[in-house]
RNA sequence: CCAGCGGUGACCGAACGGUUAGGUGGCAGUCUGUAAAACUGUUUUGAGCAGGUUCGACUCCUGCCCGCUGGACCA
């Protein structure tokens, strides 16, 4: 495959890429490429871990690049998800979050054989070096730094801070290390962790990273933009964040495995105002997920002949254009991306109702959340 | 270890020795060919823990736990 095919399939769909050259070097000097890419083991898995970052990870595949899942046991731990308890993490790691992530990447038709899963606990048991480098890591970041970096865990400025939460983002740059990552792979809002990562890379001595010529190099690192929520922009926070589809916020989510049913109601209860298109989760999803960043794609419309009757688009801008002008209704457009998921997500539902372990795990994972 | 202040329902946040604070969020309904907004209803009457005083305590007292600020120790 051709270099800039592979950087195609690379960075299509992402936001951003630090850096292109690195990446363009990293190929072309025929350094191996290795990913990661790591979850939190909190709520359930939702669009934008099991399509965005799945879907990404498919991609990375095509282009020959090994994929690493990192099931970020420790991680959960610090940061107090499933009520800080270890065991319940575990398990949930084992027996509920990679069962999903695998259900993910079969919507893209891809098996577990063909990424290495791995969680913390295996990372790190007897691993001399990785401490080492957490802690050389740490030489390398004044607080203040650190303390920025902690919006990484979802933790805004002013929010109670404990030591453990201190030990996060240094924990999340040295991980890329011990695993010998050259490409970082997450949503925008992980990037403060890549980017401390980039500039401690060249300073370490214990285990630094290194291309097929052996020079010291950065990560290269690769962000997605979050998929919108349900819910549309909090009050006036017009950002990206407050859009985001978060894993906490369960009615702000679809889930991977929810039934056609859930998948339709949901849609059509999220936010859509008509002829807005700015901060609107609809477009967000038809852009990012059915179109997958390209220009041209296609999504079928079905509607009743007196709203003007079943329409193909082949080009995104099409669609925002018409949505712009009123011609595409809203509801027309949810209809439209709900049968598309409910499609997209079939391989998903098939797997949680026929894998034992999946099936099993999904429904003590409800428990376990209260619902 | 010492001192001051504080710990209220998913979250924020008042008052008060004795009747539902209120707000946000969530859910349901009304209204719009969707949603949002608006309006209506609804959400384990909750009080860090253990005791005590009282006819009655979230509200007073004691102890403990946790947090913040300052001090002490290290110097």
């Amino acid at each position: 495959m051709e270099t800039q095919e592979k950087i195609n399939f690379i960075t299509r769909n992402s936001q951003e890429i630090l850096t292109g050259e690195d990446l363009k070097n990293l190929i072309e000097n025929g350094t191996e490429l290795r990913h990661y890419i790591g979850f939190e083991i909190s709520g359930m898995v939702h669009l934008g871990t099991g399509l965005i970052s799945m879907g990404k990870v498919a991609d990375f595949l095509k282009a020959g690049v090994k994929c690493k899942i990192f099931l970020a046991d420790f991680h959960s731990y610090l940061n107090n998800k499933l009520g800080g308890n270890w065991e319940n993490i575990r398990w949930a790691t084992e027996n509920y979050f990679k069962q999903a992530l695998i259900a993910s990447l079969k919507c893209f038709g891809v098996e577990e054989s063909e990424v290495e899963f791995i969680m913390g606990k295996d990372l790190y048991e007897n691993n001399l070096t990785h401490w080492e480098t957490f802690m050389e890591v740490g030489k390398h970041v004044t607080l203040s730094r650190n303390l920025r970096s902690i919006s990484i865990m979802g933790k805004g400025q002013g929010t109670e801070v404990d030591m453990a939460t201190l030990f996060y983002p240094p924990l999340q740059v040295a991980d890329i290390f011990t695993m010998k990552v050259n490409l970082a792979h997450a949503g925008m809002d992980q990037r403060k962790a890549h980017v401390v990562a980039r500039s401690v890379a060249k300073k370490l001595v214990i285990n630094p990273l290194l291309n097929a010529k052996g020079d010291k190099i950065a990560p290269v690192a690769i962000h997605q933009n979050l998929i919108a929520g349900l819910g549309g922009p909090e009050g006036n926070e017009n950002s990206e964040i407050s859009l985001k589809m978060s894993k906490s916020k369960p009615e702000s989510a679809i889930f991977v495995h929810d039934s056609p049913d859930e998948i339709r109601n949901k849609i059509k209860k999220a936010y859509g105002p008509p002829k807005i298109v700015e901060f609107n989760p609809l477009l967000n999803w038809v852009k990012t997920l059915i179109f997958w960043g390209e220009e041209t794609g296609e999504l079928k419309i079905e509607r009743p002949e007196k709203f003007g009757g079943d329409v193909v688009y082949t080009k995104y801008m099409d669609i925002e254009n018409d949505y712009k002008s009123g011609k595409l209704f809203p509801l027309d457009l949810k209809n439209a991306i709900a049968e598309w998921l409910i499609v997209k997500l079939k391989p998903a539902r098939d797997y949680f109702e026929e894998n034992k372990q999946a099936k099993d795990g999904l429904a003590k994972m409800r428990e376990l959340l209260g619902k």
